[in-house]
Parts: C-alpha cells; structure tokens; sequence
DNA sequence: AGTAAAATCACCAATTCAGGTGATTGTCGG
DNA sequence: CCGACAATCACCTGAATTGGTGATTTTACT
C-alpha cells in the first residue's frame, strides 16, 4: 500500500514542490499544511503514515506540533526537516518524539529515502545530525568508561535475570536448563566481568548498562 | 585527494570484496587486516582517513580497537560494519568513539556513500541502528520514580558496601563489627527496600540513586 | 573437514547467605 | 523515667552460592 504524508512546511513554494515530489515517488500526500493550526482536525483527516514537519512556522511552533500529535496519534511517525542544526534543537525534536531529522538543503532523492525508511520504523538523519546526536549522547554517558564486554545471548539472559533478583534455581526454571548449568554460565559471567560475587556482577551489569 | 580507507575485517571474501569496492569508488584502500593484531603498525603505515571496522573479530573485537585507534590516532574516523544491531554493541561503539554503525547487509552503494559522509565529518547510521540510539537518547533522559526510603547511617554505609560486591566478612572487617551483626543490617535494609536478596538490594540501591 | 566457541549437564567441597530468635547498649523525645 | 529505635553481638539451620573438574552437543567459521 501507499505510503501517506502529511506536509507541515510554511513556505508555499517548498510545501508544493514536496507535495509534488512525494506524489510523483509512488507514495501520496494527503496533505500540505503552512502552519500547525487545527492540527488535530488536520491529521485526523490526512490519517499519514508519515508526516514532515517543518521545525520552523508561524504560530506553533514545529516542536510543539511533533509534541501534540505523538501524544494523540503515537503511530504517526515524524521526519523533521529544518535549515537549523543547532543541538538544542535537535536535542528538542528528538525528546518530543520525532523519528528521523533532515536538513533542507539534503536532495530530493535522499529525502524520499528518508520518507521511505521513516516509514518502515528507522530513523532517518542527515550525517552532520546524526554526528550531533552521538557527540550529545557521549557527552551524556561519560560518566563510566565503558569496558567492552562479550556476553553470549545466554550469558545475557542469565546475568538480566540475576539483576532482577532471581536465584539460580528460579533462572534454572525460566530457562528451561538445570541448575548446575545456570552455575557454569554464572561462573563464565564472573570472568567476563572480572568479579566474584553476584552483587559485584549486578552492579557492573547495571552500571555499563549491560542489561 | 583520495580518501584513504583501512579496512579490518576478518572474514577474507568480504574484506576482498570490500577493498575491490573502495579502489573502484574513487578511493584508496591502503590496507586490508583479517584482525586487530599490529594494529598500531598497521595505522601507522596505512595512514588511513577512514577506518572499515568489523566489531566481530577474533582477538581483540573492534570495539577494544576503536578505543586503542581513537587513543593514538584521533584523527582516523571509524566506521563500524557489523551483521549484530544489539543496544549494548552499538552503546560501546558509540562511548569508544566510533562516527558511524553500518549494518552488513547494508548496500555497496550506500557502504560508499557512508564511507564519503564519515570522511566528511558526518556520522553514517543505518536508520535501524539511528533508531535505537534516538531510543536509548531518550531514555538517558528519564528519571525513576522514587520510593520513599529512609536507611540508617550506617545502613546506607553497609548498603554502599554491598554494592561494591563485598562480603558480610568483608564488611564486618572494615566497620570494625562482627559479621552477625553485619547480617542483622542487612536484613533491615532487606526489609526497608522490600526485597529478599543481595542482588535486589544492589539493584534497588542503584536505580534508586541510594549509594 | 577440522577447530573454536557456546551451551548444556553432572558431581563435589567449602563458603556464604537469609531469616528466625534473643539480648545488650545508648540516645532521643515526651 | 519510659518507649522507640538504632546499633551491637550471638547462635542456629537450611538453602544458595562459588569455584573446580570433566564431558557432550551444537553451531559457526576457516
């Protein structure tokens, strides 16, 4: 089926060429908005998969728009598309919920594969974005050097459920494996995560975010 | 000038196929390593703008290799390619400095393309991959509720003890107490923080910000 | 085809822990 | 002064944990 979009973009000249480029790429635009005024009404009737919005319009803001409509339609995903790539900005879009961050200035083609990619649940950025949002995201996570540390699918699974409190025989129980085996994993967690007890193990998983 | 491109990647066909597709794009591999091992030497004599990263290597894993490259070299950007898109694998590439997260069954065309952005300053991000890092973004930022929870001074000493993974015994040496009385603490903290094991206590005392 | 890692199970010893009971201080506020 | 509570210690029992050795099977990669 077709992919719906919704264009929020205040500029008349750029709302229709979107509007255009969106319809002549297999997909349709069931909707082009200058400004986010009757929101509500306006998504409801467009029903869009996807929606472009504009960070900057008249009125509310493209910010507040993303806010509003992933609170009354949380399946609608949202490509914000701006000249601005300022962190605060970016920061903003991102916590209010939008999916995916493009500069104006990216091409026609990339945009629609941007479109296309929101769509099928990615998030779609434009490189120098993308490098804001790791540079954001170091920043905020610097407070533990990360040791890299290479559990097994199972070794992840057992150490999860010793984090959330769970003996032996109870993970032996929710895996379906005997106890004896739950110690063998255990014990190959202990050298992986160079410690020696449970609430050592615990702790580490918690704190590298292992779990 | 030429990008130059170092590719790690031990499995030999794809490492080939990778170097066959950089010298064809415009750019220059100027090494092609099966590991980790001589990585420094390698740097040094490949001098590479771009680094192809494999995060799955015997030896030393890439991520351990991006932390080694980032310390010496933190000019070289790396791109990591890897067929796993696991939170915690894609966390400890980011913290260890990576500036992009390739999917395996990305593309040749795109492979190039995120090659061109990263030597540009850009980050390249498979859009599934850009997904769960806006995910993980968001969820640094919320907070846990917090319980009402008032321990003893010396409660929260001993609970702080705990989660550095000591013993009772342990305990007991640097409180200058027995070890009994040390387990009659516990079993109030247990009571207090409402959980039955030293694992829980631990859990709770660090998603609760006790210690 | 052959090696390496992961996952599985078993047996075993020594230690540690969880929780129950009971008791002695010292401190604080009413 | 008394009651409440924190802090201290002791003894006990059954269960859980740690860590060692050894072995089989499956899976993945070379």
């Amino acid at each position: 089926m077709e992919i719906k979009v919704a264009i929020f973009e205040d500029n008349k000249k750029l709302r229709e060429s979107l509007k255009e480029l969106i319809n002549t790429a297999g997909m349709v635009c069931t909707g082009a908005f200058p400004d986010a005024a009757n929101l509500i009404r306006n998504i409801t009737f467009s029903m869009p998969d996807v929606v472009l919005m504009d960070i900057h319009m008249p009125g509310i803001s493209g910010i507040e728009a993303v806010q509003i409509i992933k609170e009354k339609f949380p399946a609608v995903r949202i490509l914000m598309q701006t000249v601005f790539e300022d962190d605060d900005k970016i920061f903003a879009a991102i916590c209010a919920g939008a999916s995916g961050y493009m500069l104006k200035k990216t091409t026609p083609q990339k945009m629609l594969e941007a479109v296309e990619e929101t769509y099928q649940g990615g998030a779609a950025m434009s490189p120098s974005v993308a490098g804001k949002v790791l540079q954001m995201f170091r920043s905020q996570s610097s407070i533990a050097k990360h040791e890299f540390i290479q559990l097994s699918e199972r070794e992840k699974e057992i150490l999860g459920l010793l984090v959330n409190g769970k003996s032996y025989k109870a993970i032996a129980a929710a895996c379906f494996i005997s106890a004896d085996t739950v110690s063998t994993h255990v014990r190959h967690i202990y050298e992986k995560l160079h410690v020696h007890s449970k609430s050592e193990a615990v702790a580490k998983a918690i704190k590298q975010k292992l779990v």
